[in-house]
DNA sequence: TTGAAAGCGTTACCAC
DNA sequence: GTGGTAACGCTTTCAA
């Protein structure tokens, strides 16, 4: 194990400064092709690797993007994540990925180890964080995107949907199939911050329809899946036929419903009617399908990356750019 | 917006040196409490967020791991990845992700992407590379860990369990309840290389437990999902009655297998049996409930992340280390 | 228990 | 086109 070979071993080499070898190999056109080729050839004799980390040091400019998701395994999450990546290779940025188990506080651990790597911006899911979060955000002079919602107060830039409002396609659709007596489940309190959202929207679209005040269900705390969802029915069967529709706050929630259920001999969506949210691919495929909202997450991650993008090509262009992605209901193969 | 905080600046305010400030910062016992206590306050009061790529370049250390997972929308993947962070942030290492889609070719153009920031160590999924993928590493001076898979010829390190072996039980358990006519249903080739070893093992085990020779059904290029599994039962819909038994490569691929048998009508497992792998959570949720494997992917990655860890610490121990994991069936609660 | 000096490898800035 | 100088923020080393 030698000494690794640096800069200054390749300009002792070839008989050139240091500085000559650095703009040769990042391709700087002042120059000389001959001395360039002269560089190149010596640094790949002498088995020379650039030092990232130095220049990351030197430049101030990590090329990393930081990210924040509440879970790493959730499919939306996921897609969101995809859509960052694939836009922020284009520009070279790398991102770093912190998961937050929606927790204001461990999103405050996090975002602190996120930014002792010094990120080029910084991308956190949902418009509700600690103090300590806030303040360490506005100490930093980096564009924040918060994604997956529409805080009242944004830091900087947004790029979301109003979970409150997407939910009113759903009421108004059972209400429409004539259901009456609503249950809103997911996770208890504030714990799922966009789910409380969710939740107050279906409260206040029922109200505007007339509909009878919306039981709502905790079934935990978040995350809540799958298994809460079932377990849920399985501790409320039999106050089931008080109800005929679950609006669960998402559709692993909705499809754990589901299932308990159809172990119960409850027949979706005859006697009760199930809906979920994030038209995850479960919510098309299981039987019967289910009726949800989707959010369209990759494009989410397009567009805070793309915002990201071009604040940090042209910083001037500061404004706090809202960008709204549409909502769609889709009404399900049965209900 | 200001200049950052460094730590000669709460140096500055509190009256001592920089270099009191690093001891005190990184609880350095040989500073005194008092001094410890008013720089703490000190760095908080001014907002002082260490920089950590600072400390990387000087020290020569990055605190990085880089990760290669298949896939980040994955309920075992993701446990994996929660077992690493948590193993490993009690060593002050963090996580450069990596997501490489089950491609050898993407994996390696991740990989070189990885390697640029100079992780102190990698962890790819998978014991199949690219020859540029092992070339890369083997330039490295740094431990390699292979997971989820028990490859021949392994770079250095491997946790992982055999993927053929683990599907031994489920044929076991098939034949046992009187099953004959199996079909597996996959990814196509090798796109997905461990479903194909998956593939291969049950192909042994029926074979040495005198079952006719299992039909393998090819579901599409990796990866393959819930769709894809309905999709396929839907395509084979009139020759489902030559099978008994639908061995799927995943759990989401059985569930979408179930869930297109239901909507012909045909039951589960009255008719057919339907098994999965992964133990995930729609596994154990969906009805019925699905026979599946569990492979401890939490486990998977603290034993990847201690064996990191431990490496790290005694070079001297670079012999490599194998780590197999159980493997368990799961009756499911019809089958 | 604390401080001063030096330097990690690179590049911004200014000379030539 | 090329080179010299200084500096990015921290820690190693030595001295007090």
């Amino acid at each position: 194990m030698t000494a690794p070979v640096t800069m200054r071993d390749v300009a002792r080499e070839v008989g050139v400064s240091p500085m000559t070898v650095s703009r040769a190999l990042r391709g700087d056109g002042t120059v000389s092709q001959k001395t360039r080729d002269t560089i190149r050839a010596a640094a790949d004799r002498l088995g020379y690797v650039y030092d990232t980390t130095a220049q990351a040091f030197r430049a101030q400019k990590s090329g990393f993007v930081a990210v924040t998701l509440p879970s790493i395994d959730n499919a939306n999450f996921a897609a969101t994540h995809r859509g960052l990546t694939e836009v922020l290779s284009e520009t070279g940025l790398q991102i770093l990925l912190g998961s937050t188990n929606y927790s204001v506080d461990a999103e405050e651990r996090i975002v602190r180890q996120l930014l002792e790597r010094k990120p080029e911006a910084i991308i956190l899911t949902g418009g509700h964080h600690s103090p300590g979060t806030r303040a360490l955000l506005r100490a930093r002079d980096i564009p924040v995107v918060e994604m997956w919602d529409l805080p009242e107060a944004p830091l900087q830039h947004t790029v979301g949907f109003s979970n409150p409002d997407a939910m009113t396609g759903i009421v108004e659709q059972l209400a429409a199939s004539g259901r009456r007596r609503l249950a809103f489940l997911g996770a208890e309190g504030e714990s799922d911050r966009r789910g409380a959202e969710r939740c107050r929207g279906v409260i206040g679209a029922a109200q505007r329809l007339g509909l009878p005040t919306v039981e709502v269900l905790s079934i935990g705390p978040a995350p809540v899946s799958m298994s809460e969802g079932a377990q849920a029915v399985a501790d409320m069967a039999d106050r089931l036929p008080e109800f005929d529709a679950l609006v669960c706050v998402s559709d692993t929630v909705a499809f754990g419903a589901l299932t308990a259920c159809q172990r119960r001999g409850v027949s979706v969506p005859g006697d009760i009617a199930i809906t979920g949210f994030g038209a995850f691919e479960i919510a098309a495929v299981s039987c019967p399908a289910l009726t949800t909202v989707d959010v369209f997450a990759y494009d989410i991650g397009v567009a805070a990356g793309g915002l990201i993008t071009n604040v940090l090509a042209d910083p001037a262009g500061k404004d706090a750019v809202v960008v709204e992605t549409a909502v769609q209901i889709r009404p399900g193969e049965t209900s």
